[in-house]
DNA sequence: GTGTCTGCAAAGTCTTTGCACCATA
DNA sequence: TATGGTGCAAAGACTTTGCAGACAC
């Protein structure tokens, strides 16, 4: 099977061998409908964007990479409430990170990056706190909002 | 089918009539159950527990009942990642709030008040500055730690 | 008495697993 | 070439739903 898209698969080369599972042709086009994804795409989703291109890909494929690449730390695994697992990138850089605001009615989630400067401050902070207490590794947090969006208050 | 403890019942009783719904037997026995679980029993704990007492009482019943005890905001609804729903009544009063410490590898949930004080505040701020821009109406938050318990470090 | 609620069982949805074949390092 | 990965289909786990009878108000 061949692999039309190489432009991506050098930063991650290291961390599959490193662990010593090997990048795959599947898993190059599950990360590269991920990076793709501005949203938080489940894995039915991932699976028919990855389908379009590879269609030899098989939907049990992207759960086995998909629980992969959350072990090894390539992306995270969120739940919103609509019954199915979704996923994002995770990219490292600073300026990406963001908290959510979920509507509690018609599911919608909205990234924001407005005000986390103080947040992370603090969840910092507390990070290290709780640490110290609990004897805690602490590695993620999850701060969400959840309410009624424009639409759905009236 | 008669119910044994009239004890609690009485605080609940408004919530339900103003929606339209009854306080029924299996309503209050799984009020009861929640108000008895220290930790964050999931929809077959619940049955487990309520079943004891009450062996009628059907796994159905137990999460039709979850679902609209959420939906009038007696409870509330977290995902911890391990597959399925648990449960948290709100009791409305400050000082039990609190937030999560979730280990990512035997899934154990510690509650953590510790600390909170300026998290609260500062959610406070955000949630207030989120309703501005968004346009959101936001009923509650999710904030939760995820790592590695002192035991599973090791 | 009326409209809601319940129990049971069946169905639905998301996710995991077994196994033989295939591909990466 | 050795070992890990994949596809397919079947199974598993949690949750929802249809319906007839029962109950709260």
């Amino acid at each position: 099977m061949a692999y039309k898209d190489r432009r991506l698969s050098g930063q991650w080369h290291g961390k599959f061998l490193g662990g010593g599972y090997r990048l795959t042709v599947p898993r190059r086009a599950i990360l590269d409908a991920l990076s793709a994804a501005s949203e938080h795409p489940s894995a039915e989703e991932i699976y028919m964007k990855v389908h379009k291109k590879y269609p030899m890909i098989g939907l049990a494929t992207v759960y086995r990479t998909l629980e992969l690449l959350v072990r090894i730390g390539l992306i995270f695994r969120f739940e919103f409430g609509d019954g199915r697992a979704r996923y994002e990138l995770l990219h490292g850089s600073k300026s990406d990170h963001h908290h959510h605001l979920i509507c509690t009615h018609c599911k919608k989630v909205i990234n924001y990056t407005d005000f986390i400067q103080d947040e992370v401050e603090l969840l910092r902070k507390t990070e290290k706190d709780l640490t110290d207490k609990y004897n805690f590794k602490i590695e993620n947090h999850i701060l969400q909002f959840h309410g009624l969006c424009a639409n759905c208050k009236s």
